[in-house]
DNA sequence: GACAACATACCAACTGGTCGGTTTATTACT
DNA sequence: AGTAATAAACCGACCAGTTGGTATGTTGTC
């Protein structure tokens, strides 16, 4: 009982196409052709649900990019009050899932990504990706806050400086099995990011 | 004195502004087109000179991104036996020039924005990105490896997981002042990497 | 029938790259 | 030293292909 026409079906196949394309291509080269063709839908279906190709990468990280970043990242240390134990237990976590499918994490986080390519050019994509980083930073200096509160981190440690460099570190990491395209230097790292945390104990 | 034909010259010439469109705007947002135009040569110099875009991307990395990175990065801890003091003084100089002149480490770093866009798209960038890479770190987990030898650093690291996690930590710092495009943030991100490399003392 | 949801043909601008030709520098020979 | 031959350096028009984007038409749904 589906309907030939399913506008909302159709915008959702776009949108998540174009972020499969950006995130193995980047933005700029990626192309309109690519997608409408990957997507099995006309350019001008595109064109109608999307009025160019810089709103249709806002789209993508409005209605994808954001909700993933929230889902894997931020929500997992809400209301955490022991950080060190719950951010070493995540990013184990992603080293394993990393493990089981390289290819994704080879493409880089498709945020970080972004904003290398984009924030400089295009004032649009910096706004919307620097609300993500912002969320992220806020939610992780809140759970050191908490941590110092309930005494399972170092009260010399500033939340904010710790949460800054804790995102700016774990995207440096990322990006390292992006740039080697194996995940030899980014098991290591890892490692040290691990190491570094243990470090933040009372 | 000058020849009307200084072949060096304007190999040079468009070498030097490739290097900027490319730390500007990525190597798939440069244009030969405007390169040769900034660069004030005509398209049959480049391609003279070049065999083609990649290969002119290649000789970017191989004669200007490669020397740099060797003359600000790696020589400065060749043969140090306290990398947690000269890796302080590195990165708040760096910090320094930043401050100095925003512009610059507001486009990312060289190196690693070649990385992030082309490491996965072509086999010839890899490889001699990451052989800089690879030089980067070797010449870190010297310095520590030294510096435990000499008493300057707690020898329960691992010289080597240190280096990487360094370098990725890093180089993801300077990517949060391109990606946020002001100071702030990375600021304050180096000030938590000071903090790392304090916590590496015996 | 009205309007959203598509489809298709088309466009100017630009892409990396080529090619024939000209200019300058270097070499070889007298 | 003078000059002819050769090679390197450079020029700019041109190419086929692709880019993001549009205009106009058709189809489906309420």
């Amino acid at each position: 009982m589906t309907p030939v026409k399913a506008p909302e079906d159709t915008r959702n196949k776009i949108l998540q196409t174009a972020f499969e394309e950006i995130h193995k291509n980047g933005f700029q080269g990626s192309s309109i052709n690519q997608i409408v063709e990957k997507a099995g839908v006309t350019k001008g279906a595109l064109f109608h649900h999307f009025k160019g190709k810089n709103e249709l990468g806002y789209a993508v990280i409005d209605e994808i990019i954001y909700g993933m970043g929230k889902e894997e990242f931020i929500n997992p240390l809400k209301e955490s009050s022991d950080p060190i134990q719950d951010l070493k237990q995540l990013i184990l976590k992603k080293r394993e899932q990393a493990r089981e499918d390289p290819s994704f994490i080879c493409n880089g986080c498709p945020l970080n990504n972004l904003a290398q390519e984009m924030s400089p050019l295009d004032e649009g994509f910096r706004t919307r990706i620097e609300k993500v980083f912002t969320a992220w930073r806020a939610c992780y200096a809140k759970a050191f806050k908490n941590g110092i509160e309930a005494g399972t981190v170092d009260p010399t440690v500033s939340p904010e400086t710790v949460a800054a460099f804790f995102v700016s570190a774990f995207e440096g990491i990322v990006g390292t099995a992006k740039s080697a395209q194996n995940l030899e230097v980014f098991t290591r790292s890892v490692d040290g990011l691990i190491y570094y945390l243990d470090s933040l104990k009372p």
